[in-house]
DNA sequence: CGCTATTTTAAACGTATGTTTAAACTAGGT
DNA sequence: ACCTAGTTTAAACATACGTTTAAAATAGCG
């Protein structure tokens, strides 16, 4: 395996874990079992490095996002928001394979993004992959036309931060569930309670 | 005003900005014009003054949460989740009064930390008021009795998501919607806007 | 006033951070 | 084998952090 490889797979665990404030250079480099200079090196910069690992992984989703949005609205005019949200279990699952608890690292790493680095990589992302952002845009307007474009802005993002949220602290929670209701859940079982919940959300009937 | 809630005034504003990581006692100390070893001498330590802040304002709000719940139960039997929701309203909007910003500031504080610092704010307040927690779950119970306890955890955790998310970057998100929407906007606004949506997620039909 | 206890101050401490340097090492090609 | 381009390494750099110290200033009280 490549350092810069060995780089990216320790960084995007720590950074998963305890945040981008949270991760040193060190803790990284000595994970990765190679030297401290090589992250400069080979990134540039610690930001570089964010970057880096973020892409990687929407690089991988955001292609499969945009397909199943695509044929979801090829294949019906007007789509339920239940089937517009569950086109996100197969493309998200599916950096499972691309990567061992690839899933949960990729949505905590977007909670971390949120929050840590006062929005900086909200900047990135939205500008980066702004097509996958707007075809999602575009399949919610179809399940749900009655929403007035500033309704659908907040409810959208409280949708993202419902997600984001429960997946930043996903390893908590999913041990809380287990210790108090003794039955084993993972993350593709959170995906199946949070599916509901947000389509209902955004669904729900327009203020007065 | 005293050193201590000049500490206290200027923590609390750049924490809620920027996070207890992403804050260095020498910008908490030059904001409120105190000398550096201040926070020392009056708090102890960083983690005594976070908590500190946090105290502040959860005797303020928790006791008027707490009767406001309390008083919707023995007005109804058995209310709306809406009704529920809405009992925080009242509460959270005083904090306005109580200090400038509160409301958003204390918000914003809760999302960060649920996600800064590993944690362990999520245990100060769930060990220091657990009856605010649990008057809340009793409430919601009561509205929608069919929801198993397991759902309920997971319904209840996205709300809290959704709300300490949109809080915590409640204000990038009233400047991109006031560009967007021509709309003036404030966290009571966004207040109104997030009830029905999380009134609607928890109500959502049980997964088969 | 004079004494004591509390508070404030400037300076330093030790540690940790991201980044840079320059030398050592390691392929790959001719 | 030799040179070169790419990579790795140990060491140092400058800066920032939370915390501690001990002296100076202030306040409260008899």
């Amino acid at each position: 395996m490549s350092t810069k490889n060995k780089i990216l797979d320790a960084a995007e665990q720590l950074f998963a874990d305890k945040g981008f404030n949270g991760t040193s250079l060190r803790e990284i480099t000595s994970q990765a079992e190679v030297n401290l200079a090589a992250v400069n090196y080979h990134f540039g910069s610690k930001k570089e490095l964010i970057k880096a690992v973020m892409s990687r992984y929407m690089n991988e989703l955001s292609p499969r996002l945009e397909s199943a949005l695509q044929t979801l609205c090829n294949q019906e005019a007007q789509p339920s928001l239940v089937e517009v949200f569950s086109a996100f279990i197969e493309p998200l699952l599916s950096l499972n394979a691309f990567k061992e608890n690839g899933t949960s690292n990729f949505l905590q790493l977007l909670g971390r993004g949120y929050t840590d680095s006062q929005g900086f990589l909200r900047w990135f992302l939205t500008t980066q992959y702004p097509t996958v952002i707007s075809s999602f845009i575009n399949a919610v307007q179809r399940a749900y036309p009655e929403l007035t474009p500033e309704e659908m802005f907040w409810r959208l993002h409280f949708t993202m931060g419902t997600v984001v949220f429960t997946m930043s602290s996903s390893d908590a929670l999913i041990d809380i569930a287990q210790n108090d209701f003794n039955k084993t859940i993972d993350i593709s079982g959170v995906i199946q309670q949070v599916i509901p919940y947000v389509a209902a959300g955004v669904a729900a009937p327009i203020a007065p």
